[in-house]
DNA sequence: GTCTATACGAAGATAGAC
DNA sequence: GTCTATCTTCGTATAGAC
C-alpha cells in the first residue's frame, strides 16, 4: 500500500528528527527504521529530504496542536498552559531525555539548504500559539496581550525542551509549567478587574 | 601559530554549527571557512567532531554569558533580561535570520553520537541562569521563585529565538523580551511587598 | 508502485611527508 | 605543527528491473 509506506517512512523520520536533528538523520536510517526500501523514497518523495522534512513539520504540528486543541474545550488557560509544558516534559523524560522537537530541530538546520520550510514551521507554531492565545481572549485577556503570552509560552516550552535534554532532568520544563501558569492566572485575574471597573 | 589555528576552527565552527547545525557542519566547511587545512582537524582535536563541539559550547557560552555578567552590575534585573532577549533580536536579525544558538543546535543534534556534550551545554546555560537569579536575589526575590524565573527566561529567549528563525522576524523575541520584564519586575515589587509587611 | 543496484560526492578519520 | 593524500563509510539522488 502506497499510503502505508508514505506514512511509515513520515512517521520514521519524525521519530529519528527528534533525536538525531534533521542533517544528523539519513535515508538510511528512516529505511532501516520504516522497513521501506531506500530506493521508494524519491517515489513517495520527489523533492527528496526537504519534501519528507515538510511533511514531519506538519505532522508534529498537527499532532501536538490536535492535543492542545482537545485540552482547550472546558479547562482555564492557566491549566491549558500547564498541560502543554507537562505533556512534552513526560515526552521528553519518556525518551530518555534523547528527544526533543522535530520541527525546531528542521527549523535550525535547514535554513541554508531548504529556506522553505521555515514558513511550514511558523505555520504549525502559529496554530499552538492561536490555540493558547484564544483559551485567554476567551476569558477576557486583551487580544494583544493575549498573542504575547501565547508566544512567550510555545518559545519557553520549546526553549525548556533543550535545557531538559541537557540537564537530563525534567526540572526546567516543570518550572517553566508553574511560571506559565502564574502569568497566565495573572492576565486573566487582571483582565477580570478590569472588566468590574 | 597553534593556538592561532585552532581558534580560528573553534571561531568558524562556532558561526557555521548556529547557521547549519552540528551534523549539518562537515570539517570540510570548517576547513574551507577558517582557512586550515583538513588534516590538521585531528591535530587540535584529537577525539574528532564531539571535542571540537565542545570547545564550540564553551565559546559560546562565554560569549553571551561574558555580556550578561557585564550588564548585569548596575541595572535591574527587568533591565538586565530584557537587553538579554534584545541582544538574541539583535544577532538574529544581523544574520538575515539564518542564524541561531550553537549550543541548542548541539544539544539537539549530538546526544546520541556524543552524549557528553550535554554536560558542557548545561553547565553553560547554568551559568546564564545564575547571572539572571542573582540579580533577582539581589533585589530580595526568594532565590526558589528566583531560579524558576531565570530559567524560564533562558528558555523563553532559546525558543523564541527557533520561532524568530522560522517566522523571519524578532517578534517573537521582542513580545518575550516585554514579557519576561513585566514577571522579573513583578517579582522584584513582590519582595518588596512581602519585606515592608 | 516497490524493489535492487549504483552513481558520485562528502562525511569523519588517519598516515606520513615536510 | 601543518600540510597532502587517502581510507572507508555514508550522504543524497537516479536508473531501471519487476
Amino acid at each position: 500500500m502506497a499510503a502505508d509506506s508514505k506514512d511509515r517512512m513520515i512517521r520514521s523520520a519524525y521519530q529519528l528528527f527528534r533525536e538525531r536533528g534533521y542533517s544528523g538523520t539519513g535515508f538510511r536510517e528512516i529505511s532501516a527504521h520504516s522497513g521501506v526500501a531506500k530506493g521508494a523514497v524519491y517515489h513517495h518523495f520527489p523533492a527528496g529530504k526537504a519534501d519528507l522534512a515538510e511533511q514531519v513539520i506538519r505532522l508534529a504540528g498537527r499532532e501536538v496542536g490536535d492535543l492542545m486543541a482537545a485540552a482547550a474545550d472546558g479547562v482555564d488557560p492557566g491549566t491549558l498552559v500547564e498541560g502543554f509544558a507537562a505533556g512534552w516534559a513526560e515526552h521528553v523524560r519518556t525518551h530518555d531525555f534523547a528527544a526533543g522537537c522535530a520541527i525546531a530541530a528542521v527549523v535550525s538546520e535547514s535554513q541554508h539548504d531548504a529556506p522553505q520550510l521555515a514558513r511550514t514551521a511558523a505555520d504549525e507554531f502559529g496554530r499552538w500559539r492561536a490555540i493558547l492565545a484564544e483559551s485567554l481572549a476567551r476569558q477576557g485577556v486583551p487580544s494583544e496581550h493575549a498573542a504575547s503570552l501565547a508566544t512567550l509560552a510555545v518559545a519557553a516550552v520549546e526553549g525548556a525542551v533543550i535545557l531538559a535534554r541537557a540537564e537530563r532532568a525534567t526540572q526546567p520544563l516543570d518550572d517553566i509549567a508553574r511560571e506559565l501558569r502564574k502569568s497566565f492566572e495573572a492576565a486573566v485575574h487582571g483582565a477580570r478587574s478590569a472588566q468590574s471597573k
